[in-house]
DNA sequence: CGGAATCCTTTCCGATACTG
DNA sequence: CAGTATCGGAAAGGATTCCG
């Protein structure tokens, strides 16, 4: 796979593009493709919300992942994480101007699954119906 | 795994939540929030394409997954697959109504992917300084 | 050309135990 | 309360080989 001069001149106009395997749009669309961080975004969609609500909203999140989804949107930039050194000690995430921007996006897709999911379990099972030897099944 | 009737009205109520682990909603989030989901229905937003064009569109896609990938959004009815008996066979894959309905939501994530990424990676760079110890780095 | 099938490595992710 | 650290199983995903 060699690049002409052609290619590279068009990929510096159009400046990122994610269909190109090396190019770090593609990194960062998979990582905002993802479940959790849809989650995370829109439970913060209202204002601050501490660790705990966000494990309580976000059923089935183990902390592993509620934790660790939370410290790669911090790192991106997406929300801040303020501690306040209480006894308990309280810790609370808000969406930054960055995070904002991405808010809309995450919350279409997390909308479309839930007004959509009939229409798809309708299909699936005319799918499995139509051809219960079609490619890609087994035996 | 068994269901109570008064569940199966709650969930009638409340239609469907993809807050809640068990809801198929947040199944279907889980596979549309998927980076070869946003490429392959993004790449057919012109129209039919053929499976060699979609492969070549998004660079470092493996047939494994291409063919996964496309496998699944047939099944769940976002787009048809189409076989022309020639030598060599001719498959095309087309975005459905319902596929087309996803579109303006993939297509702006990876928008937003590719316009925000260098605020994302100075967001990184910036994180990474502040603190070379904080929660969440090794040693 | 457009896959299927198999093998094998990597990554994800949940469970568990421990801490300030 | 809000984590960290570690382990092991499961799943994702790449490379390779073969086929109509």
């Amino acid at each position: 796979m060699t690049t002409t001069a052609a290619q590279q001149r068009a990929r510096q106009r159009q400046a990122y593009d994610a269909y190109l395997a090396e190019c770090p749009a593609r990194q960062l669309l998979n990582r905002i493709a993802d479940k959790w961080v849809t989650l995370v975004l829109t439970a913060l969609a209202d204002g601050p919300r501490r660790y705990g609500e966000l494990s309580r909203t976000i059923a089935g999140v183990s902390q592993k992942m509620l934790t660790q989804t939370l410290r790669g949107l911090e790192r991106d930039g997406l929300l801040t994480r303020t501690v306040t050194a209480s006894v308990p000690v309280r810790v609370d995430y808000e969406l930054t101007a960055l995070g904002r921007s991405l808010l809309p996006v995450v919350a279409s897709i997390k909308a479309w699954a839930e007004s959509h999911i009939e229409q798809v379990r309708s299909a699936r099972v005319e799918y499995d119906q139509a051809g219960p030897d079609r490619p890609g099944r087994p035996s």
